[in-house]
RNA sequence: GCCCGGGUGGUGGAAUGGCAGACACGGGGGACUCAAAAUCCCUUGCCGCAAGGCGUGCGGGUUCGAGUCCCGCCCCGGGCACCA
């Protein structure tokens, strides 16, 4: 047992107080003692880590999202959902599951990267200091952990797994037939065997080498592409859309970010749209979420439409084929292939001023146009409220229900990655090209009968057709549905469905990554490395920054810090047919990619001939066969709302793909999403707007002041740009992790945001110290629990608070526990200073307090004789005898306003209610001057006399 | 602009259509102490001496009864945003 604290020993306070620094002692050597009998190590059914108990006892896999290692270290906000996520599966394990529960780290990744080239300091040696940092605070929190699985995405053993996987979805293609993925083997034996028809409806052997090569590499998942990215020469790479800023520039270094297409590997992430749609419908996620997938994926149906032009026709996408007969103009994005081919050499007679960009020729008014366009990021050409720009093609094409001729336009409205980067205009029922007619003096038709007093412009409404020669008189669903028809029957169109959703850019010129496992021959053809021949090392260097170039210089190209490791890209390998040299790919993977499927290599981290042993897998994750419809995958998985859309996505893409290809029976990765909320905390700037230490700002009367200035209060994320970062350490230091946990499980619903306070700590502390205090004796250390068994009160209390917690825990309502534990201990204070608690009262509040303040509670556990850990021990059960109540207290309205309150056995029916209400003397007097209309007597709740 | 959430004491929050404000922070008062800290007790939605009245963003409605359900506003947070 412990020693007497020594602070507690020279400070007058009571030697065996529950003070921080006694926190300290008892936690850490629970620490200790938990790794050491590996309390938390969840057997496996089979394999390495294997042992007793994965059978007879039912499963359950809790993940929290997986945490990058940031180098300022764990601030209170992080661990919010990792403590929610630590009591449940405390509650959970002692109630008879079996729980598997680590954490890794995620820890590619740019700021280390960044790091690296401002100091020249390897990022593996920044990213593993960073991690064995959190290791430290997460570990001094008391989270139950089993630490066998904790994997990081850097060790070569785990991203050997990454490049495996990636393999699999570049030799693989997707069957749309078959709506799912296939072995990209089987395509070129249907190819071979003349069962699939290629492209151009050659016989296979007939195609050269080159040409089989192309037609493989057009259907595999992973495949490299000529893709529209953001160039960013003073960065030297590509960044994601999300890395850069309203005005175009990069999001780090304010560089200028421009539109080109360059060579990159891409995911065909589309190809499973349908199913990621669809398959929301099995998760048990919040609606708010799969809402946000949901318009991310954008599905909508519509209609592809060609108008003949003189470079062949062009092919439009449209929601609105009912409106073809409105169709006066078309608009391709500047960027579209048919571009050069519809430029005349002169412009055509009659062609008004304001189309030409004031160019002499066509040729050089869409060229100005063009690099204009080129010149400005995605994000500023999709500026809402931008006046609409374009120049004429010169061309014109043919309206394909009417033969009339219309005028082509580029314009940068038009997008180049959605639909077909092409549109049909129809100014008439859109306000978009309301706008653009408008500018350019163009015709508007409307086809759809305005409303009475329709006053806009274009309207986008339902109506009746008109100008619409066959549709005149039908509604816009049926006019889709007759348009498609005759499209279709015509040969000029046909009906589809088109989504948002792009394939995924996947690569990036940087350093801190998982290397392809890709080389290319001499004729630049890729080849795909062997697993025998996986990992692929990422290669030493301490030259860790890609080439940058002038910022401005627009038609740079990306050079990636592995470009320049020469004796790596060039290697000499016998993939079959004899030795021979190849160059590597030296782009690296996404900081993605490891945190798509880190959730499936927790489960047998230490398997080297799999990714993960498919019956491990089916253990924890597989569908639960006696729920039908249900998808598998995690039982729960917490964390924040900021990873809605793209790692959710990426990762239900990524499990997708090794469902089809047989490497894991659950359909879905995360079965129960729950999005934790944020710890926000106070800031303070000063009068020139900037942000002072909030720790040292002090109030007084209302206001707030900074070294005796005052400074002005808002309220954000916690952490270091908003000096508003208060650490864990902090508060281990002055109260003990056991103290921290109940703070943050007490502030609110898991769910929502809410302020630190760290003046308001002191209260859950003080639960602490009370709870210990009803239990040991502060003077001498002793327990003073009695075997007397407790009064009745005491015991329907205790039920009752039994018969809650369970279900708050339930429900993972950690606030509204401790009230209830809270409560008990109050009621139990005056019993213990009285004479002790009862050990059948004292023992239960211990394993109530378990889950959320582990620590505390295994040492008074312990004290209280038990030799074993109390990880494992049953939690309470509520005995329902307990839960019955004899008499209850219901109140008694009078129109609606209380007036009294009864006590009456609480089997009373309405009758015996009402009798009882009336014949309370205040009731009595106040019935006696009115006339009681009706009553109301809901047994156990109230009487409502109504009088009037 | 469109789509989601959410507005309850000084603060965080609690309330299957049935006693609004559990629990905690902060505040006020008291006990103990030479004093302080710690601890314990009482008190604490607002107005009012009291009786009582008023109170869940605002306005209406349904109901015996509304924080909770319905309609219309206002404000705050988030997502998407020229997606044809």
């Amino acid at each position: 047992m412990s020693a007497p604290s020594p602070e507690n020993a020279t400070s007058g306070l009571p030697e065996h107080r529950y003070t921080a620094r006694l926190a300290e002692q008892i936690e850490t050597r629970w620490q200790d003692r938990w790794e050491t009998e590996g309390t938390f190590e969840a057997p496996n059914p089979s394999g390495p880590l294997a042992g007793p108990g994965a059978a007879g006892r039912p499963k359950l896999y809790v993940l929290d999202m997986f945490p990058y290692p940031s180098g300022s270290g764990l601030h209170v906000g992080h661990p919010l959902g990792y403590i929610g996520t630590d009591v449940y599966t405390r509650y959970k394990r002692m109630s008879g599951f079996n729980v598997l529960y680590t954490m890794g780290f995620d820890s590619f990744g740019l700021p280390a990267e960044q790091y690296a080239v401002q100091t020249g300091t390897h990022p593996r040696t920044t990213t593993e200091a960073n991690v064995a940092n959190m290791r430290r605070q997460l570990r001094r929190l008391g989270l139950g952990h089993d630490p066998r699985r904790s994997v990081s995405t850097t060790y070569v053993d785990f991203y050997r797994w990454t490049q495996w996987i990636f393999l699999q979805i570049y030799n693989a293609f997707y069957d749309a037939e078959q709506r799912r993925a296939r072995p990209i083997t089987e395509l070129v034996a249907e190819f071979a065997a003349g069962t699939r028809p290629t492209p151009d409806g050659r016989a296979w052997a007939a195609l050269s080498a080159a040409e089989q090569y192309t037609v493989v590499d057009d259907h595999r998942l992973a495949y490299l592409a000529e893709a529209p990215v953001n160039w960013c020469p003073g960065l030297g790479t590509v960044v994601a859309n999300e890395e850069v800023t309203a005005d175009g520039r990069s999001d780090r270094g304010n560089f200028p970010v421009f539109r080109r297409t360059m060579r990159q590997w891409m995911m065909r992430i589309t190809a499973y749209a349908d199913r990621l749609l669809d398959d929301l419908d099995l998760l048990d996620w919040s609606e708010s979420i799969k809402l946000m997938q949901r318009n991310w994926i954008g599905r909508s149906r519509g209609a592809r439409v060609d108008f003949a032009s003189p470079a062949g026709p062009i092919t439009v996408f449209t929601t609105r084929p009912d409106t073809l007969f409105g169709a006066t103009f078309m608009v391709l994005a500047p960027e579209h292939p048919l571009v050069d081919a519809l430029v005349p050499d002169a412009w055509p007679d009659g062609t008004k001023a304001a189309w030409t960009g004031g160019a002499a020729t066509p040729a050089d008014a869409v060229r100005a146009y063009q690099r204009a366009a080129a010149a400005k990021s995605n994000i500023a050409r999709q500026a809402a409220d931008r006046d609409k720009t374009g120049v004429f093609t010169g061309s014109f094409a043919t309206n394909p229900v009417n033969g009339t001729p219309v005028p082509v336009f580029i314009a940068d409205y038009v997008l180049t990655d959605y639909g077909t980067g092409a549109i049909m205009a129809v100014p008439g029922e859109d306000q978009r090209d309301w706008d653009f007619a408008a500018q350019f003096d163009l015709p508007v038709v409307e086809t759809i009968a305005r409303p009475e007093g329709w006053v806009g412009e274009a309207f986008e409404g339902d109506g009746v057709h008109v100008n619409s020669g066959f549709l005149d008189g039908m509604g816009k669903d049926e006019a889709i549905d007759a348009m498609i028809s005759r499209l279709e029957a015509d040969g000029t169109g046909t009906g589809t469905i088109n989504y948002k959703l792009r394939d995924w850019l996947f690569s990036r010129q940087r350093y801190w990554g998982e290397p392809f496992p890709i080389v290319y021959d001499e004729d630049g053809i890729a080849h795909p490395l062997p697993d025998g021949l996986l990992p692929v090392e990422l290669p030493d260097t301490d030259q860790f920054s890609p080439r940058t170039f002038d910022p401005d210089d627009e038609f740079s190209d990306p050079e990636s810090p592995l470009d320049r490791l020469g004796d790596w890209v060039h290697v000499t390998l016998d993939l079959g047919d004899g030795p021979r040299r190849y160059r590597r790919d030296t782009n690296v993977m996404p900081q993605w990619a490891g945190s798509c499927w880190y959730e499936l290599r927790y489960l047998d981290p230490t398997n080297d001939t799999a990714m993960v042993d498919r019956d491990v897998e089916r253990y924890w994750m597989g569908p639960d066969p006696t729920r039908p419809g249900h998808p598998g995958g995690a039982d729960l998985y917490v964390g924040g709302v900021e990873h809605a859309v793209l790692h959710l996505l990426y990762a239900r893409f990524w499990h997708k793909v090794l469902y089809d290809l047989g490497h894991v029976s659950s359909v879905e990765p995360f079965h129960r999403l729950f999005n934790q909320g944020y710890i926000l905390a106070a800031a303070y700037t000063d009068e020139r707007g900037v942000y002072v230490d909030a720790a040292a700002v002090e109030e007084r009367d209302g206001a707030y002041f900074f070294e005796g200035r005052p400074v002005t209060r808002e309220y954000g994320k916690m952490g270091k740009s908003l000096r508003n970062a208060v650490t864990p350490d902090e508060m281990y230091d002055a109260y003990g992790a056991d103290t921290l946990r109940i703070y943050e499980m007490s502030m609110g619903p898991m769910d929502a945001s809410r302020p630190w306070e760290t003046r308001a700590v002191p209260g859950a502390y003080r639960l602490l110290q009370r709870i210990w205090r009803n239990i040991v004796d502060e003077d001498t250390g002793a327990i003073t629990v009695v075997d007397t068994s407790a009064d009745a009160a005491t015991r329907r209390l205790l039920h009752r608070t039994i018969d809650a917690v369970r279900t708050e825990f339930e429900h993972l309502r950690f606030n509204t526990a401790i009230a209830r534990i809270t409560e008990l201990n109050n009621h139990l204070t005056g019993i213990a200073a009285a004479g002790g608690l009862p050990r059948a009262v004292a023992e239960p509040l211990v394993l109530l307090l378990a889950p959320l303040a582990p620590h505390l509670a295994e040492e008074l556990w312990a004290r209280l004789g038990h030799d074993a850990s109390l990880a494992h021990e049953a939690f309470p059960t509520a005995d329902p005898a307990e839960l019955v109540e004899d008499e209850v207290e219901v109140a008694v309205q009078v129109s609606g306003k209380v007036r009294a309150r009864i006590t009456v056995p609480a089997d009373a029916n309405a009758a015996a209610l009402e009798a009882a209400a009336r014949a309370d003397e205040r009731i009595a007097e106040l019935l006696a001057a009115a006339t009681v209309r009706k009553v109301i007597a809901v047994p156990g709740k109230l009487v409502n006399f109504v009088v009037g």
